[in-house]
DNA sequence: TTGTGTTTTATTGCCTCC
DNA sequence: GGAGGCAATAAAACACAA
């Protein structure tokens, strides 16, 4: 649209540039080749095909700075390839790749063009001011779209680089979410099993107890002349006063010198003196202690009390020991 | 040779800066 | 308001396969 209205409009132009050739040829010798008129005598690339624009002669934006005729007035003038010129005015040139390669190395140094650089360029390179910052313009936006693409494959694998960083972590979390399942199930698994150990543990205990308070009742309704109460042999002092009586009568004679004299006493009530029931819990403690024989029962520091008095009749002992000294009486 | 896609040159209109 | 840059676009030039 924009480039064919140009051309559409080129035999008007060319018309003037004709006429104005006409003119010029009246000042200048005639063998002067058109080339030129657009290139710097001085120009290596002498012989360019380079479109000629024909916007300035139009008038174009931009004012006299780039007008054709400028570039005319000011470059030496010539007619060689002045048809090739006329004869193909709607013609786009394409320029060498001398040129090319000359504006490519200006463009590295820098891809701004200041008014000084363009015109030295255009002298140099036989061409148009205007066509030298068209190239320029031209070159700035393939740059800019390489530049894009650049942009977009740095970003696009720094993209890929951390999405796989991301989807290694997210296998990794997986694996350490299913190793903590595994583990807490381990865990749960012998929490359960040490339960139901212990149930069995308490059971067992229960049924010991049970066995050994009955045996204790058996044998102390047994003994009806018993000085010992069924409530009291519950009773710490009670039991131990039972024991002395037991031990008196079954178990064999301690060499120890007070339970031998107590013994030899004959009077095994000396043990359940009346008044002693009247003592507070820690006095009677106290009193069985003094009256416990250390080498057959357990020292009653020993003892657990956890058990309440009224089921103590392990005495603390061991669930183990029970059956033994339930045996014992 | 021709059709088609790509590259290059150039234009136009708009915008910013001075 | 002129100068120049930029995006969008046209169109010629070119490359290449069929």
């Amino acid at each position: 649209m924009a480039g064919g209205r140009l051309f559409s409009t080129a035999p008007a132009n060319l018309s003037n540039i004709t006429l104005l050739l006409h003119n010029n040829n009246q000042t200048a010798p005639s063998s002067q080749p058109l080339d030129s008129l657009f290139l710097s005598s001085s120009s290596p690339f002498l012989g360019s095909r380079s479109m000629v624009s024909f916007e300035d002669v139009q008038g174009g934006k931009g004012g006299g700075n780039r007008s054709f005729f400028h570039a005319f007035d000011v470059d030496e003038n010539g007619d060689e390839g002045m048809d090739e010129y006329f004869h193909q005015p709607e013609k786009k040139r394409r320029l060498s790749v001398e040129q090319v390669q000359f504006l490519e190395k200006s463009f590295e140094e820098e891809n701004k063009l200041e008014p000084e650089r363009k015109s030295k360029l255009a002298k140099d390179l036989g061409l148009q001011p205007r066509q030298v910052a068209i190239w320029f313009q031209n070159r700035r936006a393939r740059w800019k779209t390489k530049q894009l693409e650049k942009d977009y494959e740095t970003l696009h694998a720094s993209f890929d680089n951390l999405k796989a960083n991301y989807d290694n972590l997210l296998k990794e979390k997986d694996k350490l979410k299913a190793e903590v399942a595994s583990l807490t199930e381990k865990v749960l698994a012998r929490e359960k099993q040490e339960g139901s150990l212990k149930q069995a543990e308490s059971e067992t205990k229960g049924s010991m107890q049970e066995a050994s308070e009955k045996a204790l009742h058996e044998s102390i309704s047994e003994g009806e002349g018993s000085k010992v109460s069924v409530i009291g042999a519950c009773k710490q002092e009670d039991i131990s006063s039972a024991r002395s009586d037991i031990l008196d009568s079954d178990s064999p004679h301690y060499t120890d010198g007070v339970h031998s004299s107590l013994l030899e006493h004959g009077d095994s009530s000396y043990v359940f003196e009346p008044d002693q029931s009247d003592l507070s819990q820690d006095e009677e403690d106290n009193l069985s202690k003094s009256l416990l024989p250390p080498y057959i029962f357990p020292k009653l520091e020993d003892v657990d009390y956890s058990d309440p008095p009224e089921n103590s009749c392990s005495f603390g002992f061991p669930e183990e020991d029970h059956a033994l000294w339930t045996w014992a009486y």
